[in-house]
DNA sequence: TGAGCGGCTCCTTATATATCAGCTTCGG
DNA sequence: CCGAAGCTGATATATAAGGAGCCGCTCA
């Protein structure tokens, strides 16, 4: 079983935005700072996943915990850029998911010296001193783990919750005989 | 030799995870 | 005034995006 705690998708609105008058006319949930950062930021609320805006009309939204909630955010950017006239149909762009964050857990604590060897030293880093997490990297190339000591396990890089759930399982598997 | 261009790296954002150093704050 | 406790920011992972800066290469 993992859970999903960040989803980053991104889209495109195919035409070229002025970022300094969209951010006027959209008020105080729009932050653009150029000098800092090429993007527009927006967030609709404090719990609300942030869309990055580009210049190129392409756009990001991070912070989403389900597959659903970005596609609802990309709906609210999309209605509002088309009641503020930028865009005319709220739904000619491309959008897709790019990247599944999610959190699994083993249910006891593991020795990672023994795990970087159970798993092959080519599949695996795990320099404590650099960082406490083993970084794992499954064959199957649909992510990558970071497990830690305690159990806990972070799955990233993944296109969707199956194959973060399949890379999951995969190294539960892989584990059996060892945990 | 220098201009120009292509490719590369870093920045920023979200998010879980854990461990370190360095800093601030607080109590005795 | 000093030790302890708490907090912050770095470390690493993935991913999209545009811009700045840097490096090396080619051609005039």
């Amino acid at each position: 079983m993992v859970d999903i705690v960040n989803i980053v998708s991104s889209g495109s609105l195919d035409l070229e935005i002025d970022l300094e008058s969209l951010s006027d006319e959209i008020g105080p949930i729009a932050d653009y700072d150029p000098e800092k950062y090429p993007g527009m930021y927006l967030r609709f609320g404090a719990d609300i996943p942030l869309i990055t805006v580009y210049r190129t009309g392409k756009y990001i939204i991070t912070g989403a915990n389900s597959k659903e909630e970005a596609y609802t955010v990309r709906e609210r950017f999309l209605n509002l850029l088309s009641d503020l006239g930028v865009i005319e149909h709220p739904d000619d762009d491309w959008f897709s998911i790019q990247n599944h964050v999610c959190t699994a857990e083993f249910d006891q604590s593991l020795n990672l010296n023994a795990l970087t060897v159970e798993l092959g030293l080519k599949q695996t880093e795990y320099e404590p001193e650099q960082f406490p997490g083993l970084i794992y990297r499954p064959n199957s190339d649909l992510g990558v783990v970071l497990v830690f000591a305690t159990g806990r396990v972070v799955v990233t890089g993944c296109r969707s919750l199956q194959d973060a759930e399949d890379v999951f399982s995969d190294l539960k598997k892989t584990l059996s005989e060892f945990i």
